[in-house]
DNA sequence: TTATCATTGTGTCAAATTAACACAAAGCTT
DNA sequence: AAGCTTTGTGTTAATTTGACACAATGATAA
């Protein structure tokens, strides 16, 4: 080590690597038996969750952290990812609870200093696959779940917050984009797109009409095949019609005016 | 001053005072003889204008400092302000092109140090009476004008985009809010405020039509007043009702599904 | 003073969309 | 084989949207 600046306090190997003040935390929408599912990590020492977040590497954006951590998290790529509000309250952390908890682990005293100063965050929501997400831990945690939407347990800081402007958001995203590509299986039945929209929505929806309406946004594909070994008659199946999902993200499913 | 670490670097004004690596730019909108304007600042020795924007103060929320910005360039107070998106390209900034220009202006060299190092900003989008900001420059900058929204000239950096995108964000939130209130002056005719949707959405709109949908927001009051010192017939004048238009920022003017 | 003319205010009708609803078919369960 | 639950599809009424016509107003021109 060189010892030019003695005074000086060496910097963190975090702050080093990464921009200061500015985290990311994504809130990742999973969807199994009915139920909406969020990806959290838990706090160790707490009966506290936390989203899983980083920082934003010196040359990277925002989009490529969210996206890297995720991969990190969950082991998946190329899922639907956005960004959705940033949270910036200045009293958005409590710097005394968040540095008790810190110096419990083995975190060098610098990477807590940093880590406790003031930081403003990007909010990302993702869509993904449930079955294909491997819930991976970070450094700071002991275990990573999926929990339900409606009951998450206690959430760290603002991260409750954030996890509700984010379902408000895939609400009010629901009426313009294809959403489900990234929420369910490659192929799935009309039911169980039904339930996902009903799920995110938290209310129903007429079978009949649910089916003419999604259908005329002409984003599936209808297959030759059943689902098999269910009880009660089979639904056929479907998937996502690649040239009509995309377009449709583009161009939005609906206009006003 | 005290002189503790002489080897250290002097902190720049603007560094201590402000969170690093984050800034705010506000997209203004106005709308004055049938056009959409926009708030720019222009750059000193340069042909290239600027949105109005800058750095959060370490104990305020980007929402505060984008309101602090407002007030600081037009004099405006409670307009309608709002976050829309982060630009977070780690190359959306040409270092060198930026330190020429910084050095040109008697900026002390701290502050033009901190100024070119890497910056993600928030973009807010507000929408303002034309008639009544009064467009100021800031310490950057020359001169601030209302520039025609269609061809405001070259823009520094990635202000082009981030203009586009706080656009593209207006027309598909004009569906969704009640847009209008800050961009026309208290009392308005039916007419105008159809000029300036088809000026948003940059298509005309059929006029009964228009009206029986806006109507239909129960958004607006009728008056018991006509326009005056107008060619032909006087228009009625409407202004918005306050419990309407605050209902409709909050729930939204009508839902999909 | 009166005619002209562009613009405003309002109503109607057809087309399209949405909401509500019923019945036959399929396939497991008993 | 009968019963039960769920799927697939069509029909009808209500609502919303789009297209359009005509009378009223008030400044301007003749």
């Amino acid at each position: 080590m060189t010892a030019p600046h003695t005074n000086v306090q060496k910097i963190s190997e975090m702050a080093s690597r990464h921009l200061s003040s500015l985290s990311v935390d994504c809130v990742v929408f999973g969807f199994h038996k009915n139920e909406m599912k969020v990806l959290l990590l838990k706090i160790p020492y707490k009966d506290e969750w936390a989203l899983p977040g980083g920082f934003i590497l010196r040359d990277e954006s925002a989009e490529n952290a969210a996206s890297r951590i995720l991969k990190e998290r969950t082991g998946l790529d190329g899922v639907f990812l956005r960004q959705f509000h940033v949270f910036s309250d200045p009293g958005r952390v409590k710097p005394r609870d968040h540095r008790d908890n810190l110096t419990r682990m083995n975190i060098p005293e610098n990477d807590i200093k940093w880590l406790c100063s003031r930081f403003v965050t990007i909010g990302f929501y993702a869509l993904v696959d449930y079955t294909r997400a491997v819930p991976t831990p970070d450094e700071f945690t002991t275990r990573s779940e999926w929990r339900d939407l409606t009951d998450p347990g206690m959430l760290m800081m603002d991260h409750r917050v954030i996890v509700n402007t984010a379902l408000d958001t895939l609400r009010l995203q629901l009426n313009n984009l294809p959403i489900g590509y990234n929420l369910l299986r490659e192929k799935f039945t009309m039911p169980e797109l039904q339930k996902l929209y009903e799920t995110i929505l938290g209310r129903k929806l007429d079978r009949r009409n649910f089916q003419r309406k999604i259908l005329s946004y002409r984003i599936l594909l209808r297959l030759d095949e059943r689902k098999t070994g269910v009880a009660h008659k089979a639904p056929v199946l479907y998937r996502f019609d690649y040239d009509g999902y995309h377009r449709a993200l583009e161009e939005g499913l609906k206009g006003g005016f």
